[in-house]
DNA sequence: TCCAGAAGTTACAACGTTGTAGAACGAAGG
DNA sequence: CCTTCGTTCTACAACGTTGTAACTTCTGGA
């Protein structure tokens, strides 16, 4: 039913293995020969079966993306520009929701789905060291967030602790000395949360600030609606403080909202301050003070990344890890000094 | 060096065809030998070569979805529930972003990426009436948005003019007279925005109000830029309104923060309503009233049409239309009278 | 005891492509 | 005129799977 290499090559009065060759672009063809099978691929509509193709070749021009969920902006983004990024060097992207679990990120490892795919782009929240195996398969892996465990493929990342230290001594330096955060999760052994509350607690330290565990709210997931939640919890025990650093722009929007609510003035009353520079995070009333952590450039170095390991003897090298560059946002959520 | 259907049967010593067929549920298969082969399987952790089986079967078990962008918020979270309701069937979900260019929407159609698909998922922007040819392949597609052309397809949509109407007619309860809308573009033949508008003048003439054009801004796309900067056209050609209805969200969002930044009270001195009933419009300063289309009624029927089409025999049937119902979320940025 | 039919298993041929090897042809060099 | 060597094209064999059809082996009824 399908038009194959045979059908172009019968037109065109030709092996079709030669067809092959015109669309493989194999140097040593007559230019008349050349023509003659151009004119029948166009004329019958041919295009190659990809399955066929990938089965004999080993190739699938395919990348899989995993992230926990599309809905959060964040993860939005960064799939937009890790699609557009693929699409430019040739290759379809598959993407999959893990929602953060490490039993379904898993599972995904162990996914035949995988093997219609060259390489995998997965971000990470549930794996821990001991999931290491799980990785040493033979699809490249690039990993998004940071190198915190020994796992054996590339990093690319963004400097969380000093965004994160950055963030904290910008309100600092404005003034603001009680700083709620929100997004702490003791859950996660060694990601985004708790590398972030490290750059927190530096800073602090830095300035001589103590560490207050009161000002420190929780939340496992991190919608608006959890850091609602979460700045509800603070007002609800009575904290103190002047200033709040969501651990993403989406919990601090949360919690500018409720604060609104409670009466609060952003920033007079408290200043808050988000991570991530959401295309949102401009427009929010007041607008949102964040962290701009290089998206785009994770998601383009992360094609690049696993382009080059899918390469010829791209395999063989050590694991790279590549880190962003990252900037505090300035607007009025949080004014400097 | 991958393992395979010879290597599993070999150590059970049953025939490939044997292990083939224990792997694709084939009845009559005696319980010692299953239990052989199976943990052959897991011994060797055989996991079996999908670009064969698709070669051979025809089958992909794989869906392709093209929405125009996917840091469109409505499109992410489109996307999400899409990506959630496939996985539930078995599927998995290929992402590809259009740009709602015709352009891009016709080369997607014709590419032979989607053979490695059972069925497409679009959300067309640019396609017209003369594309129809281009949808008469043996891909099954299932369009999202209204059947405004005579398209071979099965078509899952929002009821984008009664819900414009309700919208509209929602802001004329509460009191509001001078309603301006944005996001209208002229160039879109007969998209979500020409429907919009047109249930906004429906609302207008059954209750006496003129149409004016003058309260009607532009937006090609629908970022929160381009309602920012549809507001500040308003402002600066000195419109007068009491009220804004955003074709979707972001543009409200983007309308709003203007609105705010002019120093107009929100909703004291103009309302703002908004379409799509993002995550975000919950949490928005004020919180924004809004249509929800029913987005993910939308994304599971599409799912649920596509899959009946690619089932045996489902070719055949009809073009089908089905539409989601949609309900006003009143809010504060837009109370209700 | 034999036979029919079901249960259980296998052999073989595709699916449409690319890799390898080599055949046919022509041009250049002696 | 023969040899050599590139150019151009072709034949054949995979890649790993499933569909078809056939072959055994059982089971139960006459």
């Amino acid at each position: 039913m399908a038009v194959t290499l045979r059908d172009v090559a019968e037109l065109a009065g030709v092996s079709f293995k030669t067809v092959s060759n015109v669309i493989n672009g194999y140097p040593h063809i007559r230019p008349a020969t050349r023509e003659k099978v151009e004119r029948a691929i166009a004329e019958l509509g041919y295009k190659p079966n990809l399955s066929a193709r990938s089965l004999r070749s080993g190739r699938t021009d395919t990348i899989a993306l995993a992230v926990p969920e599309l809905n959060l902006s964040y993860f939005a983004e960064l799939a937009s520009f890790v699609i557009a990024a693929a699409e430019e060097a040739g290759l379809v992207t598959l993407v999959e929701q893990t929602g953060g679990d490490r039993a379904r990120e898993l599972a995904l490892l162990q996914s035949p789905r995988l093997n219609r795919t060259d390489g995998l782009i997965l971000s990470p929240l549930g794996l821990g060291q001991e999931d290491a195996a799980a990785l040493a398969g033979p699809l490249p892996v690039v990993m998004l967030g940071e190198r915190t465990f020994d796992w054996p493929c590339d990093h690319v990342t963004m400097r969380n602790v000093e965004a994160a230290r950055a963030a904290t001594e910008y309100l600092i330096a404005s003034g603001r000395r009680r700083i709620a955060v929100i997004g702490e999760n003791e859950a996660e052994v060694m990601g985004s949360a708790r590398l972030r509350l490290r750059g927190y607690r530096e800073a602090l330290a830095a300035h001589g600030i103590e560490y207050d565990e009161r000002l420190v709210a929780r939340a496992t997931l991190w919608h608006r609606a959890d850091g609602a939640r979460a700045m509800h919890d603070l007002l609800d025990r009575g904290a103190e403080f002047d200033a709040v650093f969501g651990f993403n722009d989406t919990l601090a929007l949360g919690a500018m909202r409720v604060l609104q609510e409670a009466g609060l003035r952003v920033p007079a009353d408290v200043a808050v301050l988000g991570f991530d520079d959401l295309d949102e995070a401009a427009y929010a009333i007041p607008s949102l003070t964040t962290v701009d952590p290089g998206r785009e450039w994770i998601a383009r170095t992360a094609v690049e990344t696993l382009l080059s390991r899918i390469a010829p003897g791209g395999a063989d090298a050590e694991p790279r890890t590549r880190a962003a560059a990252f900037a505090v946002v300035e607007r009025e959520s949080a004014p400097p000094a």
